[in-house]
DNA sequence: CGTGCGCTTGAGATACTTCAATGCTAGTGG
DNA sequence: CCACTAGCATTGAAGTATCTCAAGCGCACG
């Protein structure tokens, strides 16, 4: 990693290849021409950063002044209530658009914070959206993703209206293992996952106690094992039956990116 | 209301002056251009039609053949389980986009039905697609309704994840109250609600038998009275109150529109 | 070598559900 | 025009999934 004084140089050196692993890796930018992109990076002043574990990336009321391409670690964006409730909405990590702009709010409605370290893109909003105005296939991107959001909101909606606590738990485990599968980071049924149960109980709208309770009991039948940092599907034959999803459906998951 | 067999002659005769509604009222075609707009219903094939109370207007796993505009009447998008429960997870009516198309999803997710009487356009979906990427004004308002239902669904996300059955319920009778003040649907306090109780349970994720208990409450504290399909805010500090929002926030509720 | 954070477990509380019965109203068939 | 039915609202009583409070434990970090 490179210190913050280094980063002029090394943007200018490596170009190309960073390009080329925006391209690659994200989504929003996955059918636009080289040429393109760098002239995207170029006019909305692309820098890349990095932020210590918890670090706050925006808070609810400050103004949109950029947008965020997450390149490692993990981020999440939050709802946070007066009486301190806190509805966790997503999770995000190397590829993820955070704070997908394109709403008309001109300041954030919740808070992003760094789970771990993060090293991310940092683009100027306003010109972000002057591209986008420009670059139809760029808008194009930007729609399909703000669609796919749109569908996997919806499915959080039917599991924290309709769905018990096991049932949210393992669906919770298992997008984020489809997500992982779909860029190829996991390891057999194994994948890194750096939040606490805590993270989990806010993502699933249940409390940290009950997470423990149920995660326990996954871990009895063997559906699922967290230790250290690291998730590891036992049976995933059980988790599937714990969360009353098919392997239709949780291989239509996988497909389902805004690829 | 025509019969059907008329239909053809009336929108031959009267494009013009339904060309102006549909800019008037529909968020979608906002800010197109009249002459515009007349070539995307041409090409589209657009026709308006009719739907009594509870028909289908579309099922999960049926093929995506076309895109609807409400005109009149009210239409509810759930999902529903393999075991019965069921989750609403919007309401629309008058300007309204349903099956909100974009996503490139080839097959309906989700079960869409007719709560009262429907009257509403219906455009080919493939060719509204090929529309849409040949107009710029008609994608860029495509993209900020994406967002606004994104920004939506995340409230509701909040609200089922971590609030009371009586902020739901107030909460959601207050985006109601916002969308009709809005569309300028509503005289003081009161609106049409053509919803049941059984509607707001599955909005909300809770039972009717709950809902119903609630709504005694609001009516006791003379928050909300609902009455022969007529929603009447009594008291709209009271209301609020329940809500846990702001005057401030339920303001900002009415200008989030997609305008 | 404390101190704090996260995990685990127990015991009791409660918000919401489930089951069940009653009444009201509108529609339907005779 | 009346009896019959079906859907919806309402209410009571009992059950339960999940929460709250509380305590102990282990590990990482300063």
């Amino acid at each position: 990693m490179e210190k913050s004084t280094a980063w002029d140089r090394t943007i200018r050196v490596s170009r190309a290849a960073e390009v080329q692993e925006l391209v690659a890796h994200v989504p929003l930018f996955g059918s636009i021409r080289p040429e393109s992109l760098e002239r995207i990076l170029e006019q909305t002043n692309a820098r890349l950063v990095e932020d210590a574990s918890r670090q706050f990336i925006s808070r609810q009321g400050q103004e949109v002044t950029d947008v965020s391409i997450i390149m490692e670690g993990w981020v999440m964006r939050y709802d946070l209530l007066a009486d301190g409730r806190r509805q966790i909405l997503e999770f995000d990590t190397s590829g993820d658009t955070v704070v997908l702009f394109g709403s008309s709010a001109t300041h954030h409605q919740y808070f992003v914070q760094a789970i771990t370290p993060v090293r991310r893109w940092m683009l100027d909003a306003k010109s972000f959206a002057a591209a986008a105005r420009k670059e139809p296939e760029l808008h194009r991107r930007l729609t399909l993703l703000a669609f796919a959001a749109l569908s996997e909101r919806e499915d959080v909606v039917t599991d924290l209206g309709r769905r018990s606590a096991t049932e949210r738990i393992a669906r919770l485990i298992l997008r984020l293992l489809a997500r992982m599968d779909r860029a190829g980071s996991s390891k057999g049924h194994r994948y890194d996952f750096p939040f606490k149960q805590s993270h989990i109980a806010d993502a699933t709208g249940l409390t940290a106690v009950h997470v423990n309770r149920t995660l326990m009991s996954f871990r009895k039948s063997n559906a699922v094992h967290i230790d250290n940092g690291v998730l590891t599907v036992g049976d995933i034959n059980v988790l599937l039956l714990l969360a009353e999803m098919t392997m239709a459906e949780f291989r239509a998951l996988k497909r389902k990116s805004p690829a």
